[in-house]
DNA sequence: TCGGTAAGTCACCAGGTGGTTAATTAGCGT
DNA sequence: ACGCTAATTAACCACCTGGTGACTTACCGA
């Protein structure tokens, strides 16, 4: 039963574990070869060094996000509740995005210019929605990615500040109900035209989390 | 010249930037103690423990932010643009919630009953705006200031996805203006009431970077 | 002046760290 | 059966980690 490319997958599945749990400076090469099943020795020999095994780790996720990416939603709403779903149930992609953040500095980051293009082509894909007129005319859209990326993935890189916030956690299944629900509503507002014209009729209430005493103050 | 006072001041000022470099596991008490100009074992005289240690400083942080939060606008995009620049001059902030979400697990956080009052006392903040007209009925409150802070938070917890997405630093210029005018877009755009109607006119194109082939198609 | 105490120093420790040397063993072609 | 090579292992290393025991020194009240 000898087979490295086995025992490289089960240092790869125990590597992405720990890294993500640890980061980088964090994980421990004898805890990753414990949780493998494997000596130590291994991960040098098959990967040189932790460094680069990590770097594998995130070569690996960068190509499972890409494909990911590429076959989301064109309408911004149900995009954004995929994202969130994504993200949700795979947290590791946001910590170790999380993880990458901390620990490099400044300098250039794995796979760069591949993540570059990746990225690219979603702004590509926003603009078509803007040009369908499913996006409000005029916006900076590299701004609006940005922002989009942000809503969906803040509550699981911040999943402490969403316990103190709402007082639950990000999987708990009435918050992800809540926030599907809002995200879908900021889809549909940003199809806004710029007259404030409803571009996409709805009347479905968002999150209406009635509260009885609430009434509009005269303007 | 003997003031324990003044030296604790300074191992504190310089285990912020250590702490908020390395986070807690990768920060050296060594390296503490050096940048303070200090014995070693002072941080243990001191404070007892690295991570008592850590916890001050995040109590200080907490006190910082507190101290802001209160004095945030009440007028949704202009708070967006606030809190945007307090990040952008204070990002060791966003770094130090950064490595608490990484490497706390799920239990509890520091002072987390302070910091849930805070936040409590926003989202008040937020209610009261809303009941003037300034952030769209019915919505969801506690999803809208979630979202709200992480828009305005994400850039500098992942400055390498700015730079992948935008080619652009988050601390330069002309992103710092691109963000702020789609901040204060984004805050206008939440006013508008649900029946589409333009709350707060203004007739200023925010981030109006035109593509001269851009045509709405027939929907 | 002097003694007590608090502030500051120095050398040290036990337990871990990534990484390596050298030996061992399984498998396969012949 | 055998020998060669590649997969696997045990033991080890130099270095570093947070933390400590025991010493010295500045300061202050009497």
């Amino acid at each position: 039963m000898r087979d490295l490319e086995r025992t490289r997958e089960k240092i790869l599945s125990a590597a992405r574990t720990e890294f993500c749990a640890k980061g980088l400076a964090g994980a421990r090469t004898a805890a990753i070869a414990r949780r493998a099943g494997v000596n130590k020795r291994m991960l040098f020999y098959c990967f040189g060094s932790k460094e680069e095994l990590y770097n594998e780790i995130l070569r690996r996720k960068s190509a499972e996000s890409a494909r990911f990416l590429e076959s989301v939603s064109d309408e911004v709403g149900a995009a954004l509740v995929q994202w969130d779903g994504n993200c949700r149930e795979d947290p590791d992609w946001v910590r170790l995005l999380e993880w990458e953040a901390l620990e490099s500095g400044a300098g250039p980051v794995v796979i760069e210019e591949t993540r570059r293009r990746l990225f690219k082509a979603a702004l590509a894909k926003l603009r078509r929605a803007q040009e369908k007129g499913n996006v409000s005319l005029g916006l900076d859209l590299t701004q609006l990615f940005l922002s989009l990326v942000a809503v969906t993935v803040f509550p699981y890189a911040f999943p402490q500040l969403v316990r103190l916030i709402s007082g639950k956690e990000p999987s708990d299944a009435d918050f992800v109900a809540r926030r599907s629900e809002f995200l879908h509503w900021l889809g549909e507002r940003l199809a806004l035209a710029e007259t404030g014209v409803q571009a996409a009729p709805s009347n479905r209430r968002p999150n209406a989390r009635v509260e009885s005493g609430i009434r509009r103050s005269a303007r």
